[in-house]
DNA sequence: TCTTTTTCGTCAACCTGTTGACATTCGACG
DNA sequence: CGTCGAATGTCAACAGGTTGACGAAAAAGA
């Protein structure tokens, strides 16, 4: 849209300034972050790291239903980005023996080998990132948000 | 896709346990709160009910680039949005004299009345969830937010 | 004034998500 | 064995996001 560096909203800005709008906010830079380096070096999106970074990261090719759970969106949302990851060479399908209606989803050499050189970059420039940052404890951060997720889950809306 | 309610992906889950993962299992589970409320009691979306507070927030008359400039879009995207929202009664556009170019947008009456009914019970239900959440302050928990957006936008990546 | 650049909105093409309907397959059970 | 319900993947229609190209209007400059 703009050639220029888009500006960011920030935090107190039109968007109002409560904890949701400011968690918004962050989620939105780190994704930025992740999908410029990414797309950057290796030429994929965070969300297409993603897809095979779950698959990769299970102990057994997982069917598109158990997918799509790992990443909590629809069967259908997997169901249609499928063939796009096997023409990129990056996602393989396979029949279920047992069961002639699953496709079960494996990454190429291809994908492992993306995986194994981004996963270390994508740490380090995380860390880079954040390691002139003393004020707020991360690892305490980190753990008052999943209390607050518990808490949530909690009270079972 | 699943008449049960769909479990959502916890902290530690198939996504790994870092805070950039926490931070959108975190953000899925407000905005899903809201957007249930919202459409539950006044029929529109959490993004609907954001387009026009934005647009009621501000001083004066959005044109389309400033509005996706604080809504954090693109331009196509407000302008691909906006005769939806004129179809819903939701939304009034306007033509500035003096430049033939410019839409300028403003909220109906029935969207300041849904504003006025609405705000108040989101704000209330959000206190409701989160009022015997003790242990984290809330309010220090936002503040350590912002510091770390701060970082990362003096950054200047 | 005439030309050039910028701004502004829109369009087309694409990506990714949703829901609801659907056919197919599996499995359980009379 | 036949039948019915649940599991599985796909499809269509939609919502909302992106980028890149484009025309028209405004602004800037020679």
């Amino acid at each position: 849209m703009s050639p220029e560096p888009k500006a960011l909203p920030e935090p107190g800005g039109p968007l109002g300034d409560h904890l949701t709008v400011t968690l918004h906010l962050l989620v939105d830079r780190m994704d930025r972050f992740a999908d410029g380096l990414l797309q950057a070096r290796y030429g994929i999106s965070f969300s297409q790291f993603q897809f095979i970074a779950v698959i990769a990261n299970l102990p057994s090719p997982p069917d598109i239903t158990f997918l799509a759970d790992c990443l909590g969106v629809s069967k259908a949302a997997v169901s249609k980005r499928v063939p796009g990851f096997v023409e990129a060479g990056l996602v393989q399908t396979s029949a279920d023996p047992a069961n002639a209606r699953r496709v079960l989803l494996s990454i190429t050499p291809k994908a492992g080998q993306l995986l194994a050189e981004a996963l270390p970059v994508l740490g380090a420039s995380f860390s880079d990132e954040f390691d002139d940052l003393a004020s707020p404890d991360l690892d305490a951060l980190h753990e008052d948000l999943k209390a607050v997720i518990r808490h949530l889950d909690s009270k079972e809306h």
